[in-house]
DNA sequence: GCAAAAGTGTTGGGAGTACACCCATGA
DNA sequence: TCATGGGTGTACTCCCAACACTTTTGC
């Protein structure tokens, strides 16, 4: 590092990108701005990163203020960083981006202080390049691209069901999330095979239909071996 | 995003993990800070983020202050942020890091302003966890693990190749960074065989003995399909 | 019984591994 | 001629996609 006093005058803000599976799409959440700029304009979620806070903890806080719920409800991982000297005009802005994963939430955003806040289809959001506020749009790309890499080679995908779930539900987050059909007999036997993946609570539900299904909770492996293929 | 006024003063700073292979080792540039805090210590090279710059920008400068080469020699990708609290004594900073792969360099940081710049094995600098200055350590077991698993479905490997290599040599790279032996013959077949990722110069070289061995130079893919395993 | 979804068996092809073998050069 | 690494052939195994088939519920 050379001389500090070089440095330019820099907020660093937190931004989310809060992915569900609703009504078989995959959506984000958006706030409508209350304020300039891009006032009225829908945005990801975020908000300054505060003195003595460390970024997971920025984030964690406006996830609980967004949505209302505890962060453990999430998965939460850090997306990258967009510094682009241009991307906010009030004044130069770097920000982190993190993608949040969640089950179906009962009702969005509940007890949230933000004006306006909503579940969008991701398919709509990105089908123009400036349905989202300042540089959003590529954020959200970027997030989303990141989420269906993610379900291929780590059990991420557990993140998107409830707490205990079924086979077929889990197949359905792949479907949407990577917009594929998958064959339901080898998924069953792929996923029930993949030691860690999967951890059986021996309750049966009929939810779906047909034939009871067995009940899963999300096991413990960070890693699938052999990675399940779009 | 919420008011403005309640952001605290925070420098962001561009931090590197430039790996190369050297010695059969997975090596790391550092340099010995000349400056209070950690004087005298290893640290990874980096530097504040000028006003009018963007993130890519300003690790791109970083590099060619550091090394004195241009920055298309290496492959550069945005790794995370680090942004505790108490990571800077001196003031609160957020980093953004940055890994850069490259070829073996003829000379270590030719043409440099830093004090004392040198490649370390990354397994003596991973060894103990303050062996680098900062929260620096982490950054290079995230940089290095980040490396590591690219190899696997990304044609990354080439990036520390010189602008034409055998197969061999490629072989070598995975072997130093992944510490793992290869099958000789089945490397080459699985290589030659993956669509984009080679692309032959039709010359022949005989610089690792034996008989004459194909030149390539890399393809266009950005993934392997199929991924190689370790 | 019938529809619907869960879950198992079977089979054929493609990819990975291990290793025998041949090729082309320098010394 | 021998050592060294480059590169191909081949057989065996294992995984996986495709799909026929059985099981267990609700209506």
């Amino acid at each position: 590092m050379t001389d500090p006093d070089e440095h330019a005058p820099v907020a660093v803000t937190v931004d989310l990108v809060v992915l569900t599976v609703r009504d078989d799409q995959l959506q984000a959440l958006t706030i409508r701005r209350g304020e300039e700029p891009h006032r009225g304009r829908w945005a990801l979620p975020g908000g300054f990163l505060r003195p003595d806070e460390d970024l997971p903890d920025a984030a964690e806080r406006e996830l609980r203020e967004e949505t209302g719920l505890s962060a453990d409800r999430f998965h939460l991982e850090q997306l990258g960083s967009y510094g682009a000297p241009d991307r906010d005009p009030r004044m130069r802005t770097v920000t982190v981006a993190y993608i949040a994963l969640a089950a179906d939430l009962p009702t969005p955003t509940a007890g949230t202080d933000a004006a306006d806040a909503r579940w969008q289809p991701v398919s709509r959001l990105l089908g123009t390049d400036d349905a989202l506020a300042f540089d959003h749009s590529a954020i959200l790309a970027d997030g989303v691209e990141r989420a269906r890499a993610k379900l291929e080679y780590t059990p991420l995908a557990t993140a998107f069901c409830g707490e205990e779930f079924t086979v077929t539900e889990l197949r359905h987050v792949y479907e949407v999330v990577w917009g594929t059909s998958l064959d339901p007999r080898n998924f069953h036997r792929k996923v029930t095979g993949t030691a860690g993946f999967l951890e059986p609570t021996g309750a049966t539900t009929t939810r779906d239909g047909g034939r009871p299904a067995q009940l899963f909770r999300a096991g413990t492996t960070r890693h699938l071996h052999p990675p399940l293929l779009r």
